[in-house]
DNA sequence: TGCCCGATTAACT
DNA sequence: GTTAATCGGGCAA
């Protein structure tokens, strides 16, 4: 039996929960799958929504870590972020695909699609198949709706280039299952 | 108040 | 490969 992921998991650097949470199963009211692509964002890093200081929007990220942050992406897809680190440091995860473990025929009716690999393959598309929204953003991600189970086995993670962002594109703050076919976009093969 | 643009996606050519 | 959809946040005035 898996073990179940309490808020003290969070409480660490951004950059340590990242890798940890791949593999990692994520539901939502018992929808969802295996986490197998995430990207960190850091208050150093000018792309991240924390970088400019505390505003309506990112509150959340300036809370304690543990807890769900929800924002609008391009007015249209909602994004799903674990806040990370001792509280204060805004720092997140960004959670970009799961693997369908759970639920896939409320995720098909949702995204509308049949294709397995379409239903969570990218974080706007994770949140349609999980049904989240801005009502779960500042949720505690220990208690319903959300659950999260550890990864149990072994697993090898890449790392590589964050995904449509324009500023701090070098820093290599995207991690994902090798071998995953549930990839929102393939890794750059190491040179 | 007005303007620009984004941690995206799907539907094009 | 390119582009429209769509709207709130953030910043300048």
């Amino acid at each position: 039996m898996p073990q179940l992921i309490r808020r003290a998991f969070f409480r660490r650097s951004v950059l340590e929960v990242a890798p940890d949470l791949i593999g990692a199963t994520l539901l939502v009211d018992g929808v969802g799958g295996r986490i197998v692509e995430l990207e960190a964002y850091h208050h150093t890093d000018p792309a991240a929504h924390s970088f400019r200081g505390p505003t309506t929007r990112n509150a959340v990220m300036f809370g304690p870590p543990g807890y769900a942050y929800v924002y609008r992406s391009y007015g249209i897809h909602w994004c799903l972020n674990f806040v990370c680190e001792p509280k204060g440091s805004a720092s997140a995860v960004l959670i970009r695909a799961l693997e369908p473990t759970t639920g896939l025929a409320t995720m098909r009716r949702r995204r509308g699609v049949k294709d397995e690999r379409l239903l969570c393959s990218g974080p706007g598309r994770l949140c349609e198949a999980l049904g989240v929204t801005h009502a779960h953003n500042g949720l505690a991600l220990d208690a319903p709706p959300f659950r999260l189970y550890a990864r149990d086995g072994a697993i090898e993670v890449l790392t590589g280039l964050r995904i449509g962002i324009t500023k701090a594109v070098e820093l290599p703050w995207r991690y994902g299952l090798k071998g995953s076919r549930f990839l929102s976009k393939p890794f750059k093969p190491k040179a």
